[in-house]
DNA sequence: TCAAATGATGATACTCCATATCACTAGAAG
DNA sequence: CTTCTAGTGATATGGAGTATCATCATTTGA
């Protein structure tokens, strides 16, 4: 197996957009940018809330059933717009959704992570590159404690 | 509109896997491994190989006619596993597809880059991280000199 | 408290990307 | 040249996400 593969599809990704933030009320979030805290709404921010990793738009979709598909996917794409949640794309097409933190590419986990770290790092990687930066995004690649790959060892 | 957003979707985006490589001969790279050399291969390889941009699956079925879709599906996966081509989730659900390069998350340009300072950087990124690390993948979110984002100066 | 206005919902149909199937074709080896 | 079988193309199929639209429910103003 190909190492490029393998690293993307069996580790831990970290990862970091400039922003670390834990939101505290998602709801009120969606309230004050105008929209409304309907039961649908809250059913599908407590579960991102609860879940201890990223979800797929039909996993929420099968554990909740009194909300019909297309609100699933709707609800998702205004806490996207929002900035609450996160999308991370799979390599095999798939989406997750989760809040704003770091995902296992395999097995959906969330970690935490040292954001001073990882703050210092981009700029001194952003040198030497052409264009000009604006922002950054880490991935840190890494054997995951839960969801070790025994592949490539 | 949000910062993350804008990040992934409208800016240079530099990625580096550990390793960085310019396949010199990608059929024969497929023959060591008991492939076939065939027509419908050759035209996919040398189309991804003169395309100084990502390609989507669905621009190389349509500017190589004669090749079916599946064909074209086939081999890239083929050329996936032996890790000349590179795939590239798009936030919208679309895949790129281009030799292992840096790759324009909005209008699918390739960019060079400078691998020493990208390698530099996630090694210090690394630590104060839980896990192992095994592998990094970086994301330098730049203003694109030819396909500048004017959205949130 | 009540009623109108409209944002939100759910069922369904639909679109698009990617894969599976399968009879046929064409490289590769002797 | 012939045989073997990997590979191909047309088509059917599957799955994720979106669009539509009649109905529901939250908000707001009286």
């Amino acid at each position: 197996m190909n190492k490029q593969d393998i690293s993307v599809n069996n580790r831990y990704v970290v990862s970091l957009n400039g922003l670390v933030y834990q939101p505290t009320n998602l709801i009120a979030a969606l309230v004050e940018r105008g929209h409304r805290a309907t039961a649908p709404r809250k059913a599908i921010v407590a579960f991102l809330e609860q879940a201890n990793e990223g979800l797929t738009a039909e996993a929420i979709n099968e554990k909740l059933p009194s909300v019909g598909r297309a609100t699933v996917y709707r609800t998702i794409k205004l806490l996207l717009e929002v900035g609450v949640v996160c999308k991370i794309p799979m390599m095999d097409g798939s989406h997750l959704y989760g809040l704003t933190r770091s995902v296992c590419l395999l097995c959906g986990a969330m970690v935490e992570f040292k954001a001073g770290t990882l703050n210092r790092s981009p700029r001194a990687a952003d040198a030497g590159t052409p264009g000009q930066p604006v922002d950054h995004h880490i991935e840190l690649t890494m054997t995951c404690d839960y969801c070790r790959a025994d592949e490539d060892k």
